[in-house]
DNA sequence: ATGGCGAATGCAATTCGA
């Protein structure tokens, strides 16, 4: 089974890029972020043209997160509300980020992890209590259900110096900072693993590059969009790539597919 | 260091992303 995460930065602008990829692609299960779109004017159609179940979670301009299944899901979840309550949930599904969903008797999480604007800032505030809203979400789950865990999605986080092109004075920047990272491993110490490294280990490996001063031409990259893995998954993996066609291509997302073969 | 680019909103210029 192949299960995908792609930052696609607006469903409806990149809908084309998208069809032509899945025609290229046979991805079983396609996590989408920053659809941007509310539900009600969702392109599902062409996505069930192609034989995909399609699940959303979207509001106006920001944001919004969706599942593309060619098998049905069943499970689906929004919102961190439904399953941590609302007293820890606050109102953190006011920005639609988190979408989930069973197939296989593999829970798929799809995140949208927030940006964090700048270090100590109010987004970097919000996307450190956010990480504590996903870890509780995340236990609870754990405690309900017994399903093997696919956590994917755009992390905004580079957990390693070397998943960035130039780490150099990085420690205070957005995206690499001690705080984010310690966030993420907090999640991760559960059992997870980064399917990505199961089989690639050196640096230079990016799923991200900025649109502006040329960031893709000069490979000036990082990489963000992760799949992590429960142990059993992450030993019956076979590979994982990061695909960097679609950045080529006229009017690309920012971000390109990182595809796991399990 | 700063600003760059692209998308949405809504129709010009601002906000946001990372």
């Amino acid at each position: 089974m192949k299960i995908a995460t792609w930052n696609v930065n607006s469903i409806r602008t990149r809908q084309p890029h998208i069809i032509n990829w899945l025609n290229n692609n046979f991805i079983d299960v396609l996590c989408l972020q920053e659809t941007k779109v509310i539900d009600k004017d969702f392109p599902r159609e062409p996505f069930e043209n192609l034989g995909y179940h399609t699940y959303i979670y979207g509001q106006k301009a920001y944001n919004g997160v969706a599942i593309f299944s060619r098998k049905p899901m069943t499970n689906i979840i929004t919102g961190f509300t439904s399953v941590v309550g609302e007293e820890i949930a606050e109102n953190f599904d006011e920005q639609k980020r988190v979408i989930s969903g069973v197939i296989d008797d593999i829970r798929v999480i799809n995140l949208y992890v927030p940006n964090g604007a700048s270090i100590g800032s109010d987004k970097y505030e919000y996307k450190l209590q956010w990480f504590k809203v996903l870890k509780n979400y995340i236990d609870v789950l754990r405690q309900q259900e017994s399903y093997e865990l696919c956590i994917c999605g755009d992390f905004n986080i580079a957990l390693e110096d070397k998943d960035i092109y130039n780490s150099k004075g990085k420690e205070n920047h957005i995206m690499s900072s001690a705080l984010e990272r310690e966030a993420l491993h907090n999640i991760l110490e559960i059992g997870l693993k980064d399917a990505f490294r199961k089989f690639t280990t050196e640096g230079g490996h990016f799923s991200w590059w900025d649109y502006r001063s040329g960031g893709f031409q000069r490979n000036r990259g990082w990489r963000i969009d992760h799949l992590y893995l429960t142990n059993k998954l992450y030993e019956k993996t076979v590979s994982c790539i990061i695909d960097i066609e679609p950045r080529k291509q006229e009017r690309p997302s920012d971000h390109t597919p990182v595809i796991v073969e399990i």
